[in-house]
DNA sequence: ATAATTCAACATAAATTATGTGATTTTGTT
DNA sequence: AACAAAATCACATAATTTATGTTGAATTAT
């Protein structure tokens, strides 16, 4: 096991653990303490976890746990098939849009592969990974920097939206209740918003765990979309709900 | 002498000389044509030659403004001391525009000396270094990515601009003839008039070699500037001029 | 006070990247 | 078509960078 996959085990575990001891992780990976202090250093460095003596906690309720790059680590098998199910509702040559949040980033990771496309997104690590490519045109929609959602927010980017036109548009979200989703932060409502008004169709990806919880921004219907994908049967009275309304969802399978 | 020195040296020498044969650059860095060979490849990859049978030659016309990331090593202590004057102009609580180009980038890396700021900027390398930092709110104006210049360009770029309002812009240059500033490409020219118009005061930045060639699109009158900041003092043909015209010119000192 | 832990400095190992060599293929010229 | 120069390929080696381990001094919790 190399570096990054211990990197990426350790965050796993804390994930999951919430703590865990130095000597624990040493001998679990079979490496002396001082690489796992410097594992932990650039972990916490990166603003992945808190280290303490003796070892290293993920903080819970404060900016730790909500933070994107942590985001990413987390169910990233349920991301990696629900981008593949986004995926075949592409055609080279098409204009998409991407919005913020981890999801988005594994999605917009992937596009190459039905390049030449037009990239539309406020997503910052979308655009790291997609400019300068090859046969991709990359369109930033600017705005202000938030480092919660790591993406651009704000007047500037509901401007910019206002502008353009994309083909198909992938929405993500943190929560659907009932027949509504949800978003905890006004701003990220608003941009991915704009995007449902920019884009020909409009596609939701949510995670089958995010079926049955508000929050506090209601973002959309689910009948204004024209596709939900998610990772896997959500709970039987969110699918009843669903089903009962005649909507369909797309369960992305291996 | 190391692999991107040599390669700098290739493109300084081709430069100069327009032309130049493989064996003779095997020959005087004292390496093997395959070696040579790799460079010229990689070089051409990055469209800053076109390699030829027994050698290689620059693209006559316009494009051959070398790539940003190599222009980012080139005179590094120039723009090192030119920041520094820039950073001068700086107060804590401003709202600052930075524009494209590795001068801007050079900048836009020290800017969190003077935090806390509002940063205004089209330039892919800033937005990089910024995002996420304490006490700089980072606004992204979003655009077209151009890999030449590393930056995002066109409508939507200006019309976020006609949005924004700024305290000081820092635009640089890479041509000043006569009274005037030029640049070799339209997109970044409507983008840095789109700034210095949404700029309280504007800022040029030139490297003194750049005195006295024009390129295609002209810029700005020096005029338009508030203040013009350079490394050198320019010919006495340009330095006459300037001065002719009542135009202040800071060089930046050590 | 002391035992555990962290940290800094250096040494070594592992991996990556750059370069060289010679065989093989392509290209331009006659 | 035949030839020589040049380009390319595949692999070996060298140089450099990065990761890890070890030791001992400094720090910290009890």
């Amino acid at each position: 096991m190399k570096r990054d996959g211990r990197r990426q085990a350790i965050m796993d575990f804390l994930i999951e653990a919430r703590a865990v001891g130095l000597d624990e992780l040493a001998d679990r990976f079979g490496v002396s303490k001082m690489t796992i202090h410097r594992d932990l250093d650039d972990l916490e460095q990166a603003g992945l976890l808190r280290k303490m003596r003796g070892g290293a906690t993920i903080e819970t309720g404060t900016r730790f746990e909500s933070d994107f790059r942590i985001r990413e680590l987390q169910d990233a098998d349920a991301k990696a098939r629900m981008a593949t199910a986004a995926l075949d509702l592409i055609e080279p040559g098409m204009t998409v849009m991407i919005n913020d949040g981890s999801m988005a980033a594994v999605l917009g990771a992937r596009l190459p592969e039905k390049a030449p496309l037009t990239v539309i997104t406020n997503n910052a690590a979308v655009i790291d990974r997609l400019k300068g490519l090859p046969r991709m045109t990359l369109i930033a929609l600017g705005g202000e920097y938030s480092a919660k959602f790591n993406g651009f927010f704000g007047v500037v980017t509901e401007t910019a939206l206002s502008r353009l036109r994309a083909d198909l548009a992938f929405i993500s979200t943190p929560a659907v209740a009932g027949l509504q989703a949800f978003h905890m932060d006004d701003a990220a409502v608003q941009a991915k918003r704009a995007m449902i008004g920019a884009a020909g169709r409009s596609v939701l990806l949510v995670n089958h765990r995010r079926f049955g919880r508000p929050a506090l921004h209601l973002l959309a219907d689910l009948a204004e979309f024209d596709a939900i994908i998610t990772d896997a049967s959500p709970s039987v009275e969110s699918r009843d709900a669903i089903a009962g309304a005649g909507l369909q969802v797309t369960i992305a399978k291996d």
